[in-house]
DNA sequence: AGATGTGACTAGAGCGCTCTAGTAGTGAGA
DNA sequence: TCTCACTACTAGAGCGCTCTAGTCACATCT
């Protein structure tokens, strides 16, 4: 006879000896799978409910060869992985995997995250926005599934999803050039994960047509650097100042904007802003940035699948795997037009 | 003999083999505890080293009659959250304790994240800014140890580590008071965890002094609502104004501040505004915002020494544990002064 | 010499599940 | 009546660790 005093652990035990059945059909019940007949079914739930009995995660991934969990390295705090980490949640759950969460702090390195993943035995392993060399992150790549998330990695050896960022920054300065801009500068987002790439598609765009001027400021990954880049940008003065700023993230933008906007002049009749992420700040009214969209919902659909593919697929057994080369998944962007862009005023007309 | 073709899972026994030592040495050596001679933990970390084996987690968890892991649910992408999240990494670690952590979305309820923090069998349970009701945290705590961070709930059953939100309002208050303000409106809250007892500081403090006068702004949690409260203050026309506003939050109060700005109010000049919070932004020179600070740093210790203190004391036993009442732990709050408070303004006069 | 420690190490029984192999029991088909 | 298939269920050997209860060798004290 199995106890059951209050303040010992439940344990499938106690279920099957309540529910008169063995632990094996508890099993079978919890799992979900066939075996089990709907009365006893039942029965077993029941029983398990009067207890309040719930699996035990750790032992049940010890005895299944498969853990069926999905690791996620994320910035904590980062408005933009939330979005994410809220897709993943939902599209791991239905491809019947767990999400393990491991956080990357100031003080807790990436590398340190991803071993705590490595220890949980997770089959698979998410990097968002990594900001780890790419040798390190193919090296991860060899001994497990990655994905990594708005960071490619060039080889193939590790899965990338991510967006068209360079078709983002030519969809921003189009929609500029098609108000009018000529002088559109770029405000740079440096060495952050994807800031080549837009780059590369503000000057792609920028040199199709012979009659637009480049032009970089300096920027970064905060508000903070949006508003130095305002400073040098005022600093140029009203005749050097181009017309338009395409930015290298919202984030940046609104730095920018609120800087610019407490020197006197407004937006988008004196200078026109265009952001990237469409974080939920962008949509805010006072605020109303017109913006490149990332898809976070997609980004988070299509990393669950590259992973479960190559998961479920394979055996995953002792026979060495085919060097698997995986296509990265590119999900393209969106403009949404708010109110933070406007033909550009003639100049000398003012209102 | 043990094989370790490449592809197969190493386990302890493959590194016990490869050292020469039994398994249970090497556990030895991995939990660091005393037991193994300098000469056999290097011989048994070399080993392990060139076979890259880390020990399992989910199996020492198991083995283990304590799992030594504080469960996490936190709401994903919130920038104060994760401030608290990198303090309860660093005092966890310190306190020999693992982080579990379960994301809050806006599909994923807490109540499925906590759920998964009860299967994984941690030994603590930390809600972030908890949105479920007293009742449901209570019945929580009666089953596990439970910290409800910035939210508190009453009655003891319940561990609570929060800022004194109230002496935070009253801190605000008196810093306007000081500069010379009389009428000073809150920025309100709503029903946001904590925003009752800001409303009771600020009650206190303006009565404490028969010269001010209160004034109540509906307000919220974002920007937006923030935002929405400047259009409300505006509307009031220049002479019903109050001269300053604490606000509930920093988001809100920078909500305001934008649109203030944006209808030609200048701030300190025309309007003072402290925030709550010090978020990283309120810090950004372009904004600049005077504000109460909360110690996420001191936050996160507290819970975690609660939490570490009331495990490692009691044997958990079958034993029924004694009805523990744990006080709340109140944290006091300091006040930033920066460049969005000023005296104010005589009225008419125009700098 | 014998008793007594002490430090280094091992055997082996769990921990709470999963899962393969196998045992009833039932009804249908020959 | 005897297979045969099928459903409902169980026994029991793992999964990769932890941890108690040892064993063994060697030094120390009387």
């Amino acid at each position: 006879m199995v106890s059951t005093r209050p303040g010992e652990r439940v344990t499938m035990e106690h279920v099957a000896a309540r529910a008169g059945v063995s632990r094996a059909l508890v099993s079978i019940v919890f799992r979900g799978v066939a075996g089990a007949s709907e009365a006893t079914r039942e029965r077993v739930l029941a029983a398990a409910r009067e207890l309040d009995y719930r699996p035990d995660t750790r032992a049940s991934r010890l005895g299944s060869s498969r853990t069926r969990t999905l690791g996620v390295a994320f910035s904590v705090g980062h408005a933009f992985h939330g979005d994410l980490l809220e897709s993943l949640y939902t599209h791991a759950d239905g491809a019947g995997y767990e999400l393990v969460l491991s956080g990357v702090t100031p003080s807790r390195s990436e590398e340190a995250a991803v071993e705590t993943l490595l220890a949980e035995r997770c089959e698979g392993i998410v990097l968002l926005g990594s900001s780890q060399g790419a040798g390190r992150i193919e090296s991860l790549a060899a001994r497990v599934p990655v994905v990594s998330v708005l960071r490619p990695v060039p080889g193939g050896g590790v899965g990338v999803v991510r967006t068209d960022d360079a078709a983002g920054l030519r969809l921003s300065v189009e929609h500029l050039r098609g108000l009018g801009h000529r002088r559109i500068a770029l405000l740079d987002g440096g060495r952050t994960a994807g800031a080549a790439e837009r780059r590369r598609g503000y000057r792609t765009a920028m040199r199709r047509s012979p009659a637009l001027t480049e032009m970089v400021l300096p920027g970064g990954v905060s508000e903070l650097e949006g508003a130095d880049a305002a400073r040098s940008f005022l600093a140029l003065g009203a005749r050097g100042r181009p017309t338009a700023v395409a930015a290298f993230n919202d984030r940046c933008a609104i730095g920018f904007v609120d800087v610019v906007r407490q020197a006197g002049l407004r937006v988008p009749r004196d200078v026109s802003v265009v952001g990237f992420d469409d974080i939920t700040e962008a949509g805010y009214p006072h605020v109303s940035l017109t913006t490149v969209h990332q898809d976070a919902e997609r980004l988070g659909s299509e990393t669950v699948r590259t992973l479960a593919d190559r998961l479920d697929r394979g055996p995953a057994g002792p026979a060495s795997p085919p060097p698997v080369v995986v296509e990265p998944v590119v999900v393209e962007p969106s403009l949404v037009v708010r109110a933070s862009t406007a033909p550009p005023a003639s100049r000398g007309a003012s209102s």
